[in-house]
DNA sequence: CCGTTGACCATAA
DNA sequence: CTTATGGCCAACG
């Protein structure tokens, strides 16, 4: 054990968290990386679900920071992923983008109560 | 144990 | 908008 994870371990740990995505919603790399634990590891969710198979995830709800299905080497995979959450009423942009501002997934967290809203907002 | 591969993100110029 | 750079880890042969 030169280290503390299992094998499969961290990838687990990713996948229970693209799991929480709900339909119709979208999560980017670095959001499901840092809800995970593992900020700054964007990456590390890329690399995982490359080595998805078989599991029960859905991965097509994680796009890039940028909005945008993010360039795979298999052809057509794009477009699938693309279907498969327009088909969740996720909405694309004439750019292939998504609005992150309104499909954006928030879960809730006890922590991230108040925050803005607080301010603005004459009432 | 080493080298290679791989669905990213933020920042600077 | 593009180009370049630093960050950072797991699985496989």
């Amino acid at each position: 054990m030169s280290r503390g994870t299992t094998r499969g371990e961290t990838y687990a740990r990713i996948y229970a968290q693209i799991r929480r995505i709900p339909r119709g919603r979208v999560a980017t790399y670095g959001q499901i990386a840092r809800l995970a634990g593992m900020p700054s590891h964007a990456r590390l969710v890329g690399y995982a679900l490359h080595a998805l198979s078989d599991e029960n995830v859905p991965w097509q709800r994680v796009i890039n920071a940028r909005g945008e299905v993010s360039p795979r080497a298999l052809p057509g995979a794009q477009g699938l992923q693309r279907r498969l959450l327009e088909g969740e009423r996720v909405v694309f942009d004439h750019r292939g983008r998504v609005d992150l501002q309104r499909f954006r997934w928030r879960p809730r967290t006890v922590e991230s109560r108040t925050q803005r809203a607080e301010d603005s907002s004459s009432g």
